[in-house]
Parts: structure tokens; sequence; C-alpha cells
DNA sequence: GTGATATATGAACATATGTTCATATATCAC
DNA sequence: GTGATATATGAACATATGTTCATATATCAC
């Protein structure tokens, strides 16, 4: 990981350092991350989860302005979490990939590992 | 799903409604996503992953500030995803919990996945 | 006790992010 | 062609978020 140049690293940290994935991978993980981090975006990931939608319905689903769906779902299909099909004036959204379902779960049973083993909230 | 009240929900979606999980969930898993999404506390999560680390450490690995360090530290201890042990002056951080590397390493895939597969960035 | 070191934290600030509003574009029914 | 409907998108705005700076607190060596 070349945040800190290795010649600033004090020795014993060196094969921290080593140990790390390169730099640009971690922006890719964060960014992916960063993605699933809005409660808007989460919202419409596990609707789609359910059903392929068009933005008109899951607008009405999220009770959220169509213009705030359109944005979040473009933020979707460039992280290719969703995938886009037109059909006459609709335009239907659907996951992309298992892959989202399966980090979707990860998170879940994290939350719920959370909320039993220890107290709520701080 | 509670968000649209039910009576303003079209009927074809209601089923779509009734699958989602209840909000509260859906809040807790944005939040647990976020503090994933940021650039530093991900290069922390890693590091931690390597191995257990004072505050300096991390610091200096980073090449950041100390206080930006102990700010994102404090993020991680309340998302519990680190926990902290006091020794002398100084104190130790490492990751709390194997959920964490689990949800990491299940990014990791997925990031690796869309950089094979399909083109690079957009 | 003193001075040095490690960490935590509040305030200020700059930047990023999400929503709304207005509007453009495209497709439909006629 | 017209008017209606579905979606996308830029600009403006308010809010959230991350970093820095200054400083408080705690522990160490002496």
């Amino acid at each position: 990981m070349p945040i800190a140049r290795k010649d600033e690293i004090p020795p014993e940290l060196r094969n921290v350092a080593e140990e790390m994935p390169p730099d640009e991978l971690l922006y890719e993980l964060s960014d992916l991350f960063r993605v699933f981090g809005d409660t808007t975006r989460i919202k419409i990931l596990c609707a789609l989860s359910v059903s392929d939608l068009c933005v008109a319905d899951i607008a009405a689903l999220l009770a959220m302005n169509q213009s705030a769906i359109s944005h979040q779902l473009r933020v979707l299909k460039q992280a290719r979490l969703v995938r886009v099909a037109r059909r006459g004036r609709s335009a239907i959204y659907g996951l992309d990939d298992d892959h989202v379902r399966t980090i979707f779960d990860q998170g879940f049973r994290h939350v719920r590992h959370d909320r039993h083993g220890r107290g709520r909230d701080e």
C-alpha cells in the first residue's frame, strides 16, 4: 500500500504495508460500499431483489420523487449494481448480478448479529 | 416496508412492499455500508486485518494526521467494526469481529469480478 | 512535582452528496 | 401532426462528512 512512501514507514510496519492490497483496489472497494451506504439506494436494491420494476413503481413504493429515484438509479447503474431494459416509454430496472444479493445478505447477517449479541445503538 | 402507507401503494406493488424487510433494518444496513464507504476507513480496516496497531502506527502507515485517524477510529468503533485495548498511553486497535473480514472479502470478490468481465470505469 | 508523549475531541472549514425543481427527450394514442 | 406519459438530467440548494487545528486528558520517565 504505497500511501506513505516506503522509506517513510518505520521498519516494524513495513511488513504490514506490504501485505495490504494495492491502493487502487481499496479505492474501488470503498466506492462500491459507498453506493450501498445510502438508505434510498438500499431500498431500491431491496425492492429490485424482489422484482424488476419501472422507475414510476419504485418511486411509488418508496413514496419519493421520480427525479430522486432516477438520479439514484443512475448511481446504481454506474456501479453496475442494476441494469436497465427499455420497454416502450418505461425503463425496467433489475439487479445486475447475484453478487449484489450476496453483499446485501452478508450485511444483513452482520446487522442481525449485532442486534442480538449486544445492546442497541452507540 | 412501510415507507409509503399501504393504501397509497398500487395493488400490483403490494406484494413487493410486503416482501421487503422492515425499514429499521434497512437503515441499519445502509449505516453499516456507509462506514465501509470511505477510503480512509477502508485502509484502516485493511491494515488492522493484517495486524493490531496503535493510533500512531496507523497514522504513519497511511501518512495521515493522527487526529484524522482518531476521528475515523471513533466512527469504526461506534459501528462495532473495531475494538480498542489501552496499553499504557497507547491505544491498540484491532478488528472487532470476523464478520468484518467477511464483508470485506465479499466486496473484494465483486470488485475483482467487475475488473475482469467488463471494461473499466463509467 | 516537571516535561514529554499518545490519544481524544470540539470547532471551523471545505468538499461531497442527496433532493427538488424545471425542463429536455422519447414514446405512445389519436 | 397534437397532447399525454415515462424517464433523464442540469442547476440550485441544503445537509452531511472528512480533515485540520487547537487543546484537553492521561500516562510515562525523571
